[in-house]
DNA sequence: ATTCTAACA
DNA sequence: TGTTAGCA
């Protein structure tokens, strides 16, 4: 599929899918008029990139890791995975985790006045 | 009509 | 990231 059919489905504009082309992120095929072509599997990927966007991480990190996320089999990539990029691998999962934490306080507080608003609402006291 | 690259009031 | 220019 062409750029644009990729766009819709995944609501990712052109300007950004070449620009993820770019940081190496995705590789489309050509056309032979130079047209890009992406392969059904990308539209998946395009998600997959989002969401690791989305949690905080570069686009540099991604480009590692995404090979490695891909692989369909439970087999690793790197025999020798750099310290280096193990090390930010697991700094991000703590940020991750710490937010989650937060999101998950924010939630139940939010769930709790909720709660407590639908009580108020049930059994309304006459305030007259 | 659609995509491409490059560049920025 | 958007937008625009000038092509193919």
């Amino acid at each position: 599929m062409r750029i644009a059919e990729l766009s819709r489905r995944t609501s990712v504009s052109p300007r950004l899918l070449r620009y993820y082309e770019e940081q190496e992120l995705l590789k489309p095929s050509r056309e032979q008029n130079g047209y890009r072509d992406y392969d059904e599997v990308l539209v998946g990927r395009v998600r997959q990139i989002r969401d690791l966007l989305d949690s905080g991480l570069s686009t540099k990190l991604i480009k590692d890791v995404l090979p490695c996320l891909a692989e369909p089999r439970g087999d690793i990539h790197f025999d020798n995975p750099e310290p280096e990029f193990i090390e930010r691998l697991v700094e991000h999962c703590d940020r991750l985790t710490e937010r989650i934490d937060v999101m998950t306080r924010n939630r139940d507080a939010l769930r709790n006045y909720l709660e407590r608003l639908a009580s108020a609402a049930d059994a309304p006291p006459r305030d007259p």
